[in-house]
DNA sequence: CGATGTGTTGACCGGGTTCAAACAATGTGG
DNA sequence: CCACATTGTTTGAACCCGGTCAACACATCG
C-alpha cells in the first residue's frame, strides 16, 4: 500500500506526492490548549506566515529530503537558514562520543538552523523523519530583505521567540512531569502541532521508535513502552491493528485528564 | 559591612554603588569551556556588544531594581525588551496554581523579554536577584533602528540564538546528569558567566536559596543540600565561614572532574 | 532459515523524593 | 536583653519511581 494512502487514512489529509505536501480535508478540531504551557497557542495562521512571506519577498532554494537525511550536520559552517515547507524534522545533539539525543521536533512552517547564528557553525544536526522539503534561505540575504521589509523581520523574530518560549515550556514539563505524564504530554503536543496545521488530531502516526521518543523525553525506551501500554489499558489511547506506531486518541480531554491524574512532581514554591 | 565591600571581597571587582555596576580588578581567568555544551563559548567581548551598540544607536530608559523586584510579570502586555546593564536576574514560570519555577538565569549583557514577542504578552516573569539595572528598549523602536543599522539586527538575532542554544544545552544537561553533577554543573556555569564578564571565578556568592537552586535544577532542596555537602566533603568546594551561600571553588578543574566522576546517565544511542 | 531491529513485559536495584526532626540565622516585640 | 516566630539549612530514614538487565514476541530482510 503506497504511503500516500496511509497518510490519507491517518491524518484525514490528501498527500500530494509531487509537492510532498498534505492538505487537510477536514477542518481541524481547534481549541486545543497546552496543558502546562504558559504561552497561549499561536493563532492557527501563524505557521503559514513565514512561508507566504518568504515566498513573496525572498529568493530561496528547495531541498527535498528522505527519512534520515540531514538538513545540516553538527559542525557544518552556518550561512543559511531553513524553513520547513513539508515534513517532520528533529534536532539531534551529537555528544563528543558520537551518541545522539533528540532535542526538538519541528513541523511545517518552523525554522531550522538558528543555532548557527552566534557562532557561525552548527552546534547540532537537523534530521528529516520522513519525506520532507525545506526552503533554503541565505542568512545574509534574509538580513538584507529584513531591513527593507519590516514584516519579514517581525516574522523572523516572532519565530525565534516562539522557539524560545516552546523550549522553556518543554524544559518545565520535563522537569515537573512523571514518566507517564511526559509521554502523554508528548502525544498531546504532537496533536497540537497537527491541529495548528489543520490536520486531524485523533489519529497520530509516530515516525519515531520508542528509543527515539525516549531520547526526546529523557527516559528509556522501556519506560516509554510501559507508559504507552498503561495508557492503552486505561483506554486513553488505542493502537491501530498492525504496527504499534499508529495511535488513535479517542478523546483529547481524556488525555489531558490522564496527564493530570499521573501525579505531577511537587513544584516547590519559590520564595 | 556594606554590600559593596562584600562584592569586592567576593568577586575581586569594584562595585560602584552609584551606577550599580561592577568592574573587574583582575583580568578574568579565561579558557573556561563548558563541559557538556556543544556550542563553543562566545567570545568574551560578546556580552558587551549589545550594550555598546544599543547605547550608540537607540534611545533607551534605565530602570533600577532591588532584589525580588520584577522587571515584568507573567501576563503583562509586551512592548519593550530589556537589556541587563548590571545585576543578576532569573526567569520564573508561574503555574496556574500560583507556584513558581525558575527557568533561567541571566547576567549583564543578556536580553530579557523575548518571550512576549510572538503573543504580545509575557508568558513568564523576570525577577531581580540583587540590586540591578536594566535598559528598557521599546520593541518597535528597536525594529526601526534594526532596519537602518544592520549591526543592531545582527546582534539582536545573535543574542536570541545564543539563548536558544543555551536552553538546548541546559535541557540536555538536565536530562543526562545526575543530581550531584547537575549542581556541580550549575556552579560551573555560574563561574563561566562570571568569567565571560571578567570577574573572579574562584569565589561565588549564590543569591539563591537551596530551594531556588532546586527549582532551577528540577530537584528538591534536600538533594541540593546533600550534593553541596558531598562536594564540600570531597574538597571540590568550600563554604565561607558564616553563611552557606558564599562558596569558594579552589580548583575549577577539580569541579569538572567531579562532574564527570559523578557517573552520568546513559544516553541511549538513537537510530 | 538465521540475523537484525523493534516492541513488550518482568524482576531487581538504586538514586532521589518524601517525610520528619533538629539546628542556625535573623528579626520582632515585650 | 530574652522569648518567640520565621526562614533557611542540614541530616536521617523509608519509600517508590524509573533505570537496568534479561527474556521473549514479532516483523522484515537477506
Amino acid at each position: 500500500m503506497p504511503r500516500a494512502v496511509k497518510w490519507e487514512t491517518l491524518h484525514g489529509a490528501r498527500y500530494d506526492t509531487r509537492s510532498r505536501d498534505f492538505t487537510a480535508l477536514t477542518p481541524c478540531s481547534a481549541g486545543l490548549q497546552p496543558r502546562t504551557g504558559m504561552v497561549p497557542a499561536l493563532p492557527q495562521s501563524f505557521w503559514r506566515e513565514s512561508l507566504t512571506l518568504i515566498e513573496q519577498h525572498l529568493p530561496f532554494g528547495r531541498r527535498k529530503l528522505c527519512a534520515q537525511d540531514r538538513v545540516y550536520r553538527c559542525g557544518d559552517p552556518f550561512d543559511t537558514l531553513y524553513l520547513i515547507s513539508s515534513g517532520l524534522f528533529k534536532i539531534v545533539n551529537t555528544a563528543p562520543d558520537g551518541r545522539e539525543q533528540a532535542a526538538g521536533l519541528y513541523f511545517k512552517g518552523d525554522w531550522l538552523g538558528f543555532d548557527g547564528i552566534p557562532t557561525g557553525s552548527h552546534g547540532c544536526s537537523a534530521v528529516a523523519m520522513d519525506l520532507g522539503e525545506v526552503w533554503t534561505i541565505r542568512y545574509d540575504a534574509l538580513l538584507r530583505v529584513s531591513a527593507n521589509v519590516p514584516m519579514v523581520m517581525r516574522v523572523l523574530l516572532a519565530a525565534m521567540s516562539a522557539q524560545l518560549a516552546h523550549n522553556r515550556d518543554t524544559m518545565l514539563n520535563m522537569g515537573s512531569l512523571r514518566a507517564d505524564a511526559r509521554v502523554a504530554d508528548f502525544l498531546l503536543q504532537w496533536a497540537q502541532a497537527l491541529a495548528e496545521r489543520g490536520l486531524r488530531t485523533d489519529q497520530i502516526r509516530l515516525y519515531m521508535t520508542r528509543a527515539e521518543i525516549g531520547s526526546y523525553l529523557r527516559m528509556t525506551m522501556e519506560s516509554v513502552s510501559r507508559a504507552l501500554s498503561r495508557m492503552a489499558r486505561c483506554g486513553v489511547i488505542e493502537f491501530n491493528e498492525a504496527g504499534r506506531r499508529d495511535i488513535r486518541i479517542p478523546d483529547l480531554a481524556a488525555l489531558t485528564d490522564f496527564i493530570q491524574s499521573s501525579t505531577e512532581l511537587e513544584t516547590s514554591p519559590v520564595q
